[in-house]
DNA sequence: TGGAAAAATAGACTGAGTCTAAAAATACAG
DNA sequence: CTGTATTTTTAGACTCAGTCTATTTTTCCA
């Protein structure tokens, strides 16, 4: 692409395979954005340069997931349509680190709230199909849902995508016992 | 409660009131802990004392009934009480600063995630009750929409609870519409 | 009057994120 | 081969959030 002026040095996958493995070793608020530029033979400034902030290199894989399913839907696919493309480009490499971290989500807000705001934008991409905001959220937690059962369930698990029908599946059919002294 | 010892020089009700005049005045990326404990009279410090970050100072109201709520729960109370309960208590002057902020939210990631955070840990709550993880989303978005709405509509609009159960009722007849496309 | 308890405070420290200016590496034109 | 435009890297200074420790202040009470 950039065929003129000084090569990169470097790029959001390296970034990412030296964070991972600090990630792993020390775990996410022991690796100092400092620890990860060296790891990649890089200086701190060049991080900046590829991730906004430090957790957005935790979040790469899911950013870019919801990259690929912003633009299926600014396109013009549908929704089912834009799911199946966007699933098909996940792989299962992604999911180890995210897992690793999985108690530094409970112990510092800053990546469960990063997450959660992953969450809030895939609802905003969903309004763009789906007018009523209850929906957007209903349909955002099912693809998490599918997704996390996905990912939990290991390689014997059937596909993503599948995984996100049946959650999907769930919503058309109401258990009145999940409403239970909710609605009068 | 605390008979012994130095009194208390502040609390989060005096900080939050400074905390809002400085995001009225200023915008809240623009105001520092440091303005804020001036304001206040009290040091920097003691800010801390009672908000462990910058950005729960904004969500302070937000957080208060998320309490209230995780509380009713814990303590036996269906889910149509417990909103019932905590809706009661939920008063418009917490709005504006909210509002006032919107700009911020689109502008800054670390309060719009920290929102996001608030809409999962609602989810958290809400998985005593309901064990499917789909539908907490759901029911999460629906009173979330529910509270939006009402903040919005301003004082003639209908109560809190009324708005949240409208939209709850929204999740029990689903819109073939909404899963045009998602199913096949 | 002298603790004991609780809170406020000072101040140093780490690290995230921003910003600016300069240096380095490349392609290409002449 | 040399100079120039272009892009990226980098150094370094800076602000501010958040943590931590030790000290001081204020009150109650024996």
């Amino acid at each position: 692409m950039a065929k003129v002026g000084r090569p990169r040095a470097s790029s959001q996958d390296v970034l990412e395979e030296a964070a991972s493995e600090l990630f792993l070793e020390k775990g996410y608020l022991a690796t100092s954005i400092d620890d990860i530029a060296q790891r990649a033979g890089v200086s701190r400034a060049t991080f900046f340069n590829y991730f906004p902030q430090k957790v957005d290199v935790l979040l790469v894989s899911v950013d870019r997931a919801l990259d690929a399913f912003g633009q299926a839907i600014d396109q013009g696919e549908g929704l089912g349509q834009a799911i199946e493309m966007v699933t098909r480009g996940v792989t299962r490499s992604d999911i180890p680190l995210l897992v690793s971290q999985a108690d530094t989500m409970g112990a510092s807000s800053e990546v469960s709230d990063a997450l959660a705001g992953r969450m809030l934008r895939l609802t905003q991409i969903l309004a763009k199909r789906i007018p009523n905001q209850t929906w957007q959220w209903a349909i955002a937690g099912a693809i998490a849902e599918g997704a996390i059962r996905w990912a939990r369930g290991g390689a014997e698990s059937s596909s993503l995508v599948v995984e996100i029908r049946e959650a999907l599946a769930l919503l058309r059919h109401p258990n009145e016992a999940d409403f239970q002294g909710i609605l009068p």
